[in-house]
RNA sequence: GCGCCUGUAGCUCAGCUGGAUAGAGCAACUGCCUUCUAAGCAGUGGGUCAGGAGUUCGAAUCUCUUCAGGCGCGCCA
């Protein structure tokens, strides 16, 4: 219908001007949408303020100029001009009232669309050191990635979801000398390093190891304690790794496998699936010319965007303004993660995505120059590369900001969140507020059951229509569904509720288009809102029987959208409460 | 010091690719349950959109600036 019109408004253009690119920067520059509210009839276009401004004329005039094109076509009840320039059309009854129709037949599927063009987009997101259980910050990310995973699959890309898993760096070997020290912390009177894993999840793991990796030879460690935390650590890690490098590495490696297995589990709870884990100790090592950090590094030298200074490798950013250059290879001839990440975003890139979609947590935000950077030097663009910052979240429990220490091993993981308030409302609150805004995320209020809690709003609203379905059904055992007394006009109570409706695929385009899932809670708040006010105004059941078809039709409908709307989210509608 | 983000009703937040009277919920006050789920509905009051300047037909929205708050600025990961 819009496209109609926007043919409509194309001619009624090309009629008054005649240089083509005013016509174009008008088309770019206006909008013509379902109108927020029926009053300004069904749908509204600014295109004569907005070609006014441009070919300096009087709004209203061209807008009289337009109504009366308009109002020729007889699909359209009635055109207004309004306010400074606005053009209102209402449509007539049975085109307004079709979407009813529309989306029941098209069920799951209304709301999708094809403006994703198929393009390969790759979203990595969580990505969490596989040192410990997911928290409650990593729960954000991975509800904010899935999301928009899912939004854009359905508005018509083809999305992959990967998680980084750094399992090359020293923060895997203080996880695995944490996991030995505790399992011989009898034999060395209870010592443990201030920087080491102290959670529980570090004791489980050395009890599931298997009885053949010998710890025996790791009890006579010899314990240099040193003012510097990291240097003592350092050491404990040198001397383990020299007492049974054999045993080490069987250690390292189950330890690994069972904390990635673990956040894998907390993440299935929570409804977040990855197509692909990748490691990045895949890409191999710096010695290893064949490696794909070498490769990466190799050609940045070669190119001329990086160099050798103070015996270190270092990458020229001048070309994204990072205020500095940046190390690839340390002066020891250890690679840094930088050189990782760099390796990382060349293996993306090749493997030939059209986008990738960065999830970061808010305090890497000084490190996307660098990475846009060497996106550039390694021959790519960066606007394939976008970075969506996440901000911390706050937990709020009994009115009081819970306060998590990951250096005690005492905070609020993702599992207890998921147990406390479930795995559905913990993600809508995390997805209730723009990502990259700080959210105060309370506990108390998710499991309250007043209005103020959204989840439970939208939900009951669907609920209710589930309900009213059944109940339908028992009093007439057979329902023969049709719009005839909406069509006709003999019903009007559920005309706000079909023009709210309406606006879901432009819904669902917006928040695509801007990586922002929360527009779609904020539409299922509005559309929740209309439907209870309905519901209240009206008694249903006691409706004629021809009305009863009508109304029911369109409830469908209204559930149909809720639920749409829900699994973009990842949320399962409830269908009693 | 530099960079990024934020400042909208008493509180928590929408609205921000400029557009019609700036919206919701909570809190306060007032009504609505012998009928479909009251986890609901209807109503009243509440605002110099942090301050200032600019751009224009039009600014909460764009630009500059001041103030206030958050975060980041390693050869850590």
């Amino acid at each position: 219908m819009i496209d109609e019109i926007n043919k409509e408004i194309e001619k009624f253009l090309s009629s008054i001007v005649n240089n083509k690119k005013n016509i174009n920067s008008i088309i770019k520059k206006c909008s013509t949408s379902i109108s927020d509210d029926l009053k300004k009839g069904h749908i509204t276009s600014n295109v004569c303020m907005v070609a006014a401004s441009i070919l300096k004329l009087n709004p209203k005039n061209l807008a009289e100029d337009l109504k009366t094109r308009l109002e020729k076509i007889d699909r359209f009840d009635n055109v207004e001009i309004a306010g400074p320039g606005f053009v209102n059309i209402s449509l007539n009854r049975e085109d307004f009232v079709s979407t009813i129709q529309f989306i029941n037949k098209n069920k799951d599927s209304f709301g999708s669309s094809a403006i994703g063009k198929k393009n390969k987009v790759q979203i990595e997101f969580v990505s969490a050191n596989p040192t410990g259980p997911l928290h409650v910050g990593h729960g954000r990310g991975a509800a904010y990635g899935d999301a928009i995973g899912r939004i854009l699959e359905s508005t018509g890309s083809i999305v992959e979801k990967e998680y980084y898993v750094n399992d090359a760096g020293r923060q895997i070997d203080i996880l695995t000398a944490s996991v030995i020290l505790r399992l011989i912390k009898n034999d060395i009177s209870n010592y443990f390093p201030a920087n080491g894993y102290k959670g529980e999840y570090i004791d489980e793991i050395g009890k599931k190891l298997d009885k053949k990796v010998k710890i025996h030879d790791f009890k006579s460690l010899s314990i240099k304690t040193s003012e510097d935390p990291e240097e003592e650590i350092d050491n404990i890690i040198h001397e383990l790794e020299k007492l049974n490098n054999n045993s080490w590495n069987l250690i390292k490696k189950f330890s690994l496998k069972e904390i990635v297995k673990s956040i894998e589990d907390d993440l299935k709870a929570f409804n977040v699936n990855f197509d692909k884990w990748f490691y990045e100790s895949s890409l191999g090592k710096i010695g290893d010319d064949s490696s794909d950090i070498a490769l990466s590094v190799n050609k940045l030298i070669k190119d001329g965007h990086a160099y050798e200074k103070d015996k270190a490798i270092w990458l020229n950013t001048d070309i994204s303004g990072d205020d500095k250059h940046r190390v690839l290879v340390r002066d020891n001839g250890k690679a840094t993660y930088f050189a990782s990440d760099v390796a990382y975003h060349k293996n993306k890139i090749d493997r030939g995505f059209d986008k990738l979609i960065n999830v970061w947590g808010a305090d890497h935000h000084g490190y996307i120059k660098r990475i846009e950077a060497s996106i550039e030097n390694l021959g790519s663009n960066k606007n394939k590369l976008a970075v969506k910052l996440v901000q911390f979240a706050n937990l709020f429990k009994d009115g009081k900001k819970v306060k998590m220490s990951t250096r005690s091993g005492e905070f609020f993981t993702l599992k207890n969140l998921i147990e406390d308030i479930g795995s559905d409302a913990a993600r809508f609150y995390y997805l209730s507020k723009q990502a990259d805004q700080h959210l105060d995320f309370d506990l108390d209020l998710a499991k309250s059951d007043s209005k103020e809690n959204i989840f439970y709003y939208i939900q009951y609203a669907h609920a209710r229509i589930v309900s009213l379905e059944e109940k339908a059904l028992d009093k007439f055992s057979k329902i023969n569904r049709n719009i005839k007394n909406i069509s006709s006009g003999n019903y009007k109570e559920c005309d706000n509720l079909i023009h709210e409706i309406s606006k879901f695929p432009d819904i669902v385009n917006k928040s695509a288009n801007t990586l922002q899932p929360h527009v779609i809670i904020y539409y299922l708040k509005d559309l929740s809102q209309l439907f209870h006010s309905f519901y209240n105004d009206n008694h249903v059941l006691s409706e004629s029987e021809e009305n009863m078809q009508s109304i029911l039709e369109c409830l469908i409908a209204v559930k149909q959208v809720i639920s749409n709307g829900l699994n973009l989210l990842g949320i399962t509608p409830m269908q009693k409460m």
